[in-house]
DNA sequence: GTCTATATGATGATAGAC
DNA sequence: GTCTATCATCATATAGAC
C-alpha cells in the first residue's frame, strides 16, 4: 500500500545477483525437487525479487538447467569410455558413470519430468548408438540396448533416489557389483574364465 | 455472462459421470504425463465441470492414483517370484516384470516425480528385502541391490519411457536379452557351463 | 449423489518505471 | 539491472440447486 522509499540497485558488497540466484536454486531444487521448488522460494532464500529469476533465466526452466547441470550435460566421459580393448569395455563405462556422477554434488530430489528427459536423451542417442557401433556382430543394438539398461539402472538407483539400495556404498563397490552384469549384458552369457 | 436454463442432473443415457472422468483422465495423463494435464483439461474431455473431479477424488493426486493405477500397485507378481529354485529366480523375475507391465497398457508419458515414488517405493523396499532374505550368504543385499539396479534399468528403459530402446522388441526378446546379465547380478560371475 | 457456480490463494510469467 | 505491479492459469474448496 505505501510506497516507501529505497535505494535502488544492487546494494554494495553484495555477490553477483546471477551467482546468488543459482546458488539458492542449486539448493532448493536438490532438497525439494522440481516441482516442489517455486520460483518465489528461490527469490526469498536468494534475497532478490522474483521478476529477477525471469530476467536472468528466461523460465524456471531454464534456472533449473542452468542450477543443476547434470553431469551428462556437461561433459562426455561414458560416450568416450566406449573405446579401446573390448575387455575392459564393462569397466571403463562403469568408471565414468561412478566418476561423473559421484563427483558432481549428489542429485537426490530429482526424480522429475526435466531431468528424466535429459536422462534419457544422453544415454539413450549418444551411448546406444556408440554401444552398438562398437560392438558389431549380431544383435549389437540389442545387446547395447541390454547394456544401457544395466548403466540407466545403476544411475537411477544409485544418483537419482535417495533411497536408493546402491546409494550407501562405495562406487569401488558398485563397480565390482555391476562389471559382471554388465559384461554379460555386453558379451553375452560366456564363462569368463575357462579351466 | 448469460444464464441459459438448462437441465440439471446427468443426462439419460450417459455412462457414470465418474468413469467417464476416469476414461478421460487416464488418456490425457498417459499423453501429456503428469504435469502437462490439468484437471481443468480431464473436466474438459469429460464433458463435466472441473469441480466434479474435486468431488470423486479429492485431488489431482487421487485422480492420477485411480486412474493411471502402475502395475506394481496393484499386484505383487514380482515379488512372488522370490520363491521356488534358484537357477529359475532371474527367469520368474523377467517374467513377472514383463507380464505385469506389457498386460498394463503402456505408461509411457509417466515420468513424474508421482510415478516415480511409487515405482521406488515398490522395487526397492518390497522387492529389495525379500530377494537379499531368498540369496542369503555374504553380500546378498549387495547382490540383491545389483538385480534391483537391473530390474529399474529394465522398466525404466522398456515401460516408462516412450523413445527406449527396448520398447521395440517383444517381450520374450527381453527376457532372452537381460536374463543372463540378471542371473549373473544374483549369483556372480561364474561360468555357466563348465567343460 | 450429482451437478452448477463461484471463491480463494498460489504459481509462472511479463510489461514498464526507475 | 532491479523492482513494482499485474496477468492468466492453475489446483482446490465450498455453498447450494436438483
Amino acid at each position: 500500500m505505501l510506497n516507501k522509499p529505497r535505494s535502488r540497485g544492487r546494494p554494495a558488497g553484495h555477490p553477483p545477483t546471477r551467482a546468488t540466484i543459482l546458488a539458492a536454486a542449486r539448493e532448493l531444487f536438490l532438497e525439494r525437487g522440481y516441482r516442489g521448488t517455486t520460483v518465489r522460494a528461490v527469490a526469498a532464500r536468494a534475497g532478490v525479487d522474483q521478476a529477477l529469476i525471469g530476467y536472468h533465466f528466461g523460465s524456471k526452466q531454464g534456472l533449473f538447467g542452468e542450477a543443476v547441470p547434470l553431469p551428462c550435460t556437461g561433459s562426455l566421459a561414458v560416450t568416450e569410455a566406449v573405446a579401446g580393448d573390448r575387455a575392459g569395455l564393462p569397466d571403463r563405462l562403469l568408471r565414468a558413470v561412478t566418476d561423473q556422477w559421484d563427483g558432481a554434488a549428489a542429485a537426490p530430489a530429482l526424480q522429475s519430468e526435466e531431468v528424466m528427459r535429459v536422462f534419457r536423451e544422453y544415454l539413450e542417442r549418444e551411448l546406444l548408438c556408440r554401444l552398438a557401433e562398437f560392438l558389431g556382430g549380431p544383435n549389437a543394438t540389442q545387446r547395447a540396448a541390454a547394456a544401457v539398461a544395466v548403466l540407466t539402472g545403476l544411475i537411477f538407483t544409485r544418483y537419482l533416489n535417495p533411497y536408493g539400495p546402491l546409494v550407501a556404498l562405495p562406487a569401488a563397490e558398485v563397480r565390482l557389483l555391476l562389471g559382471p552384469p554388465l559384461r554379460t549384458a555386453l558379451y553375452g552369457a560366456r564363462p569368463a574364465v575357462r579351466r
